[in-house]
DNA sequence: TAATATGTAGGCAAATATGCCTATATTTTA
DNA sequence: TAAAATATAGGCATATTTGCCTACATATTA
């Protein structure tokens, strides 16, 4: 198994998430609103900015309608 | 799809965690000195006390020898 | 091209996680 | 049972995330 640092490993996440949530149709903005965050955090999380919760990643994850599992599949 | 509040999923969350630690022979001294956590963390973690970031679940996973979509499979 | 929609950048205060610490409880082993 | 190992509890200072905000950049569409 490969060793992946942190922040390689987050902007592979937040690369892997943002090609989910264009997939399912959702914007930024939609996103958000939806999950109550603000809007700045998704895009943090998907550049790989800031290490998010798991607790906001399962509430990301319930509102594409995707397993959790998907997001941390790449 | 049901929907999972955030305390639910961190308590199976964190339940799932220990579960594999236990199955690697880890304690939770022995994580947390591997991860350079503290290990008032691991503790917090697998009872769900606290929301933990990505990149931990991330270290952990390594250290464990586990696919990290393992720990999110519950 | 111009207008609109979508995403990025960064400052700041508040909320939350983390490390470090001591003490206590629970579980395992001799 | 007693001793040792493992895990829990909680306080406190520091670090990081988050929400809120304004401004700017990039991409999409008319």
């Amino acid at each position: 198994m490969e060793y992946i640092d942190d922040s390689a490993f987050l902007i592979a996440f937040g690369k892997n998430l943002r090609k989910h949530r264009k997939l399912k149709g959702f914007t930024q903005a939609q996103l958000a609103i939806d999950l109550r965050f603000d809007i700045s955090q998704i895009s943090r999380i998907e550049r790989g900015i800031i290490n998010t919760s798991i607790g906001n990643i399962n509430a990301i994850a319930n509102i594409l309608k995707v397993d959790i599992k998907v997001l941390f599949d790449f």
